[in-house]
DNA sequence: TATCTTAATGAAAGTCAATCTCAATCAATT
DNA sequence: AATTGATTGAGATTGACTTTCATTAAGATA
């Protein structure tokens, strides 16, 4: 799905300012980083990421406080959550999905499952339980893992 | 469900045994206290809950390596990750089942779902994927914390 | 039982992601 | 342009977890 970036800029602005926080330079490059970046991803690999691009330097502080702002904003999502790290994943433009995890090379394998969905809604109902936002991990080893020996 | 903790421990006797480690009474120790412990556990709360019995002490860096084992031997597992800090819960005798969190009180939420399970099953089969274990979460406000204000 | 081998332990140091502090800077309003 | 207040960067700090290594204890052997 492709999602235009000026619309998604513009309205990151408005929510900005409805929030009475700036429209910063920073927080304008990290958006336009991560719309493109295309991978999950881990903080500290945007850091270098942003690190390398030489016109404009952003610290490592400031791409953590994004992180969490473009989080409230709904941009992106805590995906997995595994050996205390944190993998995240720009979700703007792409359906809701979930994720198997390859615990022996790492692959990380996107599955969409509206019956999932529909029953998780269904337990929420059951207990009076209002969602906000799940994460499904499946751990376990892939097909091109299980063929080396 | 009710457990034989006398038999679990012979399981973890022979399991040790099995990989050359020792039968030590540390070990013996937190298996005993995990198993009458109830709750979902934090693994700092455990080394509190240790030191605090003055019986015997076992020390921080015990607890986290036991804390492992036992995870491996299939009694313990990982069952919520969130900010930083990771839920424990003492899994034999328990069927499988996944949780709720509210993020307003804290409060945990138990659910089994066997349609859940066998979907995810099939989403497994689909990717030739082979399930190992995997993780739940369900974020949002629970009933009690809705009614308030 | 005494002896021996080797794994386990405890205390402290180290690691690493994430957060905090605070002076300097920048956005936005007037 | 001046003012106000949020944001930033650098480095310090936190907190969960791991590692190191000298000492202790399990358990095999005689
Ligand atoms: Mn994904
Ligand atoms: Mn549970
Ligand atoms: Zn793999
Ligand atoms: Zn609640």
């Amino acid at each position: 799905m492709k999602v235009n970036l000026n619309q998604l800029k513009d309205e990151f602005k408005r929510y900005l300012k409805r929030r009475n926080m700036k429209i910063t330079q920073s927080r304008l490059d990290l958006i336009d980083l991560l719309a493109s970046y295309g991978r999950h991803f881990e903080v500290e690999e945007l850091v270098n990421w942003v690190a390398s691009r030489t016109d404009r330097r952003v610290s490592r502080s400031t791409v953590y406080r994004t992180i969490k702002l473009l989080q409230e904003f709904g941009a992106i999502k805590e995906v997995i959550k595994q050996n205390n790290r944190t993998i995240y994943e720009f979700v703007v433009g792409k359906p809701h999905h979930d994720h198997l995890v390859c615990v022996e090379c790492g692959k990380i394998i996107e599955f969409v499952n509206e019956d999932i969905e529909n029953l998780q809604d269904e337990v929420c109902r059951e207990y009076d339980f209002e969602p906000m936002n799940h994460r499904l991990e499946i751990f376990g080893i892939c097909s091109e893992c299980r063929k080396q020996t």
